[in-house]
DNA sequence: CATGAATGAGCGTTCATTCAT
DNA sequence: GATGAATGAACGCTCATTCAT
């Protein structure tokens, strides 16, 4: 049996050495994000947590709003690379689905400060409003997408319903969750074991099968 | 039979009348905010668009963060209102879904500056993570678990998830509708017709029955 | 006899009182700026020597720059009314032209800052070179042009010259020795008396008969 | 005949060689302080435009301040030499004069951008007040006032001017007029022809022998 | 000689907030 | 209540200069 895709996140790496001075910002640019938020972390701060001087952020980075429109680009092109492995495997529609439910919300646990960047910074200030960040954004959705489109064509799943808009529940349930999660609201009954594990069981649960109690019962 | 609980969300009203300065303002933050962001709004932008000095904000509101505060708290108030009406009505509890669904997916037709602020200022800064927003916020989640578990109580819903799971799915499910919205970017089959009708029925065929498709029907 | 031109010049006022803070800061960036020169001037500096807060200035000005063009332009229109009317008055063509020399090299004596100014910070920078104030400062040769081209239509002033290069000429030559005085290097045979009548002697004998010894005497 | 001192002001000659590094920074750092001025010239432009590394500048240079200064020795150096073999030379002091005129006004044409720099970067800036370059470039008015000087003691001009201050007025006006140029603003009615010609023409005229109509003629 | 990464002082500008009128 | 002049802390950005390689 293969890794899990989940793996593949890497967890948060040792911090990048001296002399790759462009690494070291951007990560001291998503630890200063995550704690002080886009408009509140000052390019002091940042250079500060990256250990360097003011000035070389800007050898780097033309300026404030690039540092943060890098930063997505790359760890989200990152990620989209393991959807789509996932989408173009061989499991089932709905192992997919669980997959990617999975590598959605156990990401926090793997990279808290990144997650927490994408879920105040990008996913949600106006400035995401723009067409480049919302069409690369848009890839999960058609990721997503495409599972649920084949799941239909091979009769896995009912096709009386939109793709696109069933994509829009789940994306949004999976981000409903992870938010919850950041701001620390999830108060799971199992939270002696894993929490993280008990939402995915849930949302599969969930969107496979329906809140409908069964006849049967 | 009753008036839709969705007929109760108020239209966009005419604007308060001069004199009524207090209301001017607030209603000239939501369009301001709208616009061009928390951050992106100066308050002589708010006062200018609400015909008044700006100096008299600060007759009506302690600071800028007030004023954000204050929209939220008074809409969302009267948001909740209905909600809690909902909940409390005779209903079946899918209806109760049902019509919590549609008063949230509606209400970017009818005030879609304020749902502009909600989704980008409100639930996605990270000043929003402060207790106190974080509590009224919750009142929905609230809301919607108590339907959610009264259904599992009358036995119309499973009894193997958490309410809380649940509710977190169903909310976040609509919010990336909305915000989709909000983004032009729904683009549905029957947009000839009505996309937001659409998508009720899409969430509810989803959370009620699931994805898979029943193999006898 | 009527009052000199030259009179007309204001000598440096009393400073703008409290209260006519946009004259305040005018006076003040006269000042800044010939002392230290334009790039040399900070806008704090300015604000200081004016005794007011360091925002006001942009409560006034949009920028630094609209400072210079305002200074260049309020004080530079003054300048042009009393050449302008000397242009107009009844004198004989010389005598207009001594006037326009007197009221030039008198200049610095009057408002030193001013021209230090006017003759460092405008007529030399390369963002003198825009358009708009070049017409501007246009304006000077074109009013000593109409003199000339009225001499040469009386027959006081020979007709084989260039009205345009004859005012360049001479607007050129008070330049220079305004420039001269106020680097300090104006050292006169006739210092103890009156350097700059000298000067304008000295210029009106020059551009009137010329260098060149006459036979007879 | 003699060739005319104007010839002796070299064409802007072929760019220095690799390899001659000092020499391509200092014409580089004309070309750029013309095109956007001393300020507006950032040290990295120069070192592109002369296609090197830009810390090798400062193995030339102590630092951009220096970059002037040196353009200004050398370039001025050489100007002033020809100079002085006009002063030296054996003709009489009206063609002293013109040959000074047509060296200054004939130098746009040929060294464009190092004319600009002159015009505008140096005899301009309130850095310029330094005793030093005022001294230097007051060679220019020793060598100019020595003509005069001479041509008074031989009775070629008259004696009842200063000599000082005649310069001022030669080299103003020829100032003058090469700005306008630089400007762009010259408008000759020869302009099919010289426009250069008639400026010396005129200049002479009006300096030799004055703008007042003769009667007898 | 040559490179360009690294440094950090310095400055223009914004804008929330206060307050005299 | 109403106005908008006045205040000043805060911060992004530039760029001359240094220095390790």
């Amino acid at each position: 049996m293969s890794r899990s895709p989940v793996a593949e996140l890497p967890m948060k790496a040792d911090p990048a050495p001296r002399g790759r001075k462009r690494e070291r910002i951007l990560e001291a640019a998503i630890r200063v994000f995550a704690r002080r938020g886009y408009h509140g972390a000052r390019v002091s701060d940042i250079a500060a947590e990256a250990g360097i001087a003011y000035g070389l952020v800007y050898h780097y980075f033309k300026n404030k709003d690039e540092l943060l429109d890098t930063v997505f680009e790359e760890r989200w092109g990152a990620f989209l690379e393991i959807v789509d492995r996932i989408v173009a495997g061989p499991s089932p529609t709905a192992e997919k689905l669980r997959a990617v439910a999975a590598l959605i919300l156990f990401a926090y646990r793997r990279q808290p400060d990144w997650v927490k960047v994408l879920v105040f910074e990008i996913g949600r200030t106006s400035r995401f409003s723009e067409p480049e960040q919302i069409r690369t954004v848009g890839r999960l959705f058609q990721a997503v997408a495409r599972i649920v489109r084949a799941g239909q064509e091979t009769g896995e799943l009912r096709r009386d319903l939109d793709a696109e808009l069933v994509c829009l529940a789940f994306v949004g349930a999976l981000d409903s969750m992870i938010t919850s999660q950041v701001l620390g609201l999830m108060q799971l009954p199992d939270s002696a074991g894993d929490a993280d594990a008990e939402a995915v069981r849930t949302v599969m649960e969930l969107f496979l099968g329906g809140l409908l109690a069964r006849g049967g019962s």
